[in-house]
DNA sequence: GTGAAAGCGCTAACAC
DNA sequence: GTGTTAGCGCTTTCAC
């Protein structure tokens, strides 16, 4: 009936389709003479292992030959784990959680994990519309979800993946109240870095483009402001650009920024995306980065190294970040008793000094 | 244990860690007083709809009360679609590939299904590993699987889908034999436009940065060789750079190419990521875009409108193609007597001219 | 118009 | 040591 069938038996139509031609348990039993559930304590080989060396020899012959591989659905069914992990991505057009996905995969595969890929990006059209989780991804096909970036504006998304009993691990959640064992970034302590290596090449008009983020994080700007005002005496005003989170975002920054009657000397970008932005932007309107305008970012993107001129930033510990969050994704879903609490795991970022950044003139 | 036990039972422990407290069709039943049978009619509409109204509307009822999701792998176990599209990228740190992801995963979300990540990199260190299915995705898990870049020297992956019956749609599979159904990109004609867009500029000394793509397809290069070969009369010594396909690559090859005798006035690329290189490269040895060096790109990334000067390139019709590809999977997974054909389906590049090219001096 | 029962592939108690 | 059996949640004959 399978599509082995050296029985003769004539063979179903339907059973090829469902099984796409792979042997089940009962294959192989029969080719080593054994029944299904020999095969399955041979090939788990867990509870009391008390199989002969022949017969166990036999199966695994037949496995091998055959080349058996579990059927997930069945296994999934009677509670065991899907060996894949969910990853909820807040926005996906934003190479930087490109990149993290990236690493994602790489991590989760190096555990023997599949990735599975939700999408949290609310409908831009409902404006405000909270996403639940079953639109987003099947808690069930998963052993566990990782978020990736903030969601805390996605309430109902959030109560369905507590409600859901799915171990969750987070990333990049920002400002939000951890809800969920999370991996971030010291944002202030970054924001802080680029604001005293400015000082220290001697600038005093800084100012801040704020990439308005999905989940509104604004501790950046926020370190900005309180930074400045210790340091340089306030915040002046215009020299806190509010924009989308986009290159094109960063040019109508800069344009601006660069059109006030008192022109920053230097500027500090709350991502890498919008500093590339401002680094176009400038260049465009004929100003020379860094002799008029220094500009830091932050992320460290692949394309930071490459800009015109190389840009100095802020370097996200992307890899040592996923590499921690899929390890407790890992555990979580090993061992249903480990603790969940919502402990926040800090990771500092690293100024990377290129060549967007010099004395003022 | 499910979490509505309102009628006391005494709850099982392992019942929850299975269906992560989700409700059966037997808990739908309880509520409407009929059995999962008459549920799953009810729910699938199908058959000899044979239901009274008033049962229907209780079941409906109760479905939409317990926030009812039908389980997937119970659904998959009886033969039914598991709504899931796996993508199998070849270069996952290729940011091409990762904005086809993007568009893939929006596409396949339109049509209802989700997407598993496979990842078809052979192992760095063993050197022409030849990738196995099941290590890569397990065919079983998915309604069909999209291959994303050049997959042609995995030739075990290759067999190995075939052989599991699963439906595979491909992108951008370059010179390789179709053995799939395949969207893809005129390469020829890309570099044809972007070689004559550089002679009607006056160019005549026309280098090419050949970036070497895992499934070495070479189309692009040998098209510029051509085309070279006819408007100027030959290809220069040096003038064709084969790099690795990065951003430092393509560094690289600005390097030599500048270093040269007669160095080119003009450089076609073979992707952006080394067009952008080049671009980094030019800066640095204090050469000038346009004016030394025109540059031409190819895919139109998001980062090409936003280099410094902004990159002249051939448009990538990602979007069209990933939509093209995603229909013709799901209707491969549809319907399994559609055509597996595997015809090539070809989009046409087009040139977007912005800053980086020019008449030579 | 609805229920009972079988079975998808697998695992885990429980026989013997 | 190994077979038998039940059941995960669902669909689908087959009864009535």
């Amino acid at each position: 009936m399978r599509s082995t069938d050296e029985n003769g038996a004539k063979p179903t139509e339907a059973s090829s389709l469902r099984t796409r031609g792979m042997p089940t348990m009962t294959d192989i039993g029969r080719v080593a003479g054994v029944t299904a559930s020999t095969v399955s304590r041979v090939l788990n080989e867990n509870g009391p292992l008390a199989i002969s060396a022949a017969t166990r020899e036999r199966v695994l012959a037949a496995a091998r030959e055959l080349g058996y591989r579990p059927n997930p659905h069945a296994r999934r069914l009677r509670g065991l784990p899907t060996m894949l992990l969910g990853a909820v991505v807040r926005d996906f057009s934003d190479p930087f959680f490109a990149a993290a996905i990236e690493a994602l995969a790489n991590e989760a595969r190096a555990y023997g994990y599949g990735v599975i890929l939700g999408h949290a990006r609310a409908d831009p059209n409902g404006p405000g519309e909270s996403l639940s989780l079953p639109v987003v991804l099947d808690p069930r096909q998963t052993d566990a979800i990782i978020l990736l970036g903030d969601v805390q504006d996605q309430t109902a998304l959030s109560d369905d993946l507590r409600a859901s009993g799915v171990p969750v691990v987070a990333l990049w959640q920002g400002a939000a109240a951890a809800r969920f064992p999370t991996a971030d970034v010291d944002d202030g302590s970054g924001i802080k870095i680029a604001v005293e290596h400015l000082c220290s090449l001697g600038h005093r008009r800084i100012a801040f483009v704020s990439a308005r983020l999905p989940g509104g994080n604004l501790r950046r700007e926020m370190t900005y402001v309180q930074t400045v005002s210790l340091r340089l005496g306030g915040v002046r005003d215009g020299y806190v650009q509010r924009v989308s989170n986009t290159l094109a975002g960063g040019g109508r920054a800069a344009a601006s920024l660069l059109s006030l009657e008192e022109p920053p000397t230097a500027v500090v970008c709350s991502t890498d995306l919008v500093a590339v932005g401002v680094l176009h932007a400038a260049a465009e309107i004929g100003r020379s980065v860094p002799r008029d305008l220094s500009v830091v970012g932050f992320d460290d993107l692949v394309f930071a190294a490459y800009t015109v001129p190389a840009l100095t930033t802020l370097r996200m510990p992307v890899a040592e970040m996923v590499s921690h969050a899929v390890a407790k994704a890992v555990e979580l879903a090993r061992d249903p008793l480990a603790s969940r609490e919502p402990r926040v795991t800090m990771f500092e970022p690293s100024l990377v000094v290129r060549q967007s950044t010099g004395r003022p003139r």
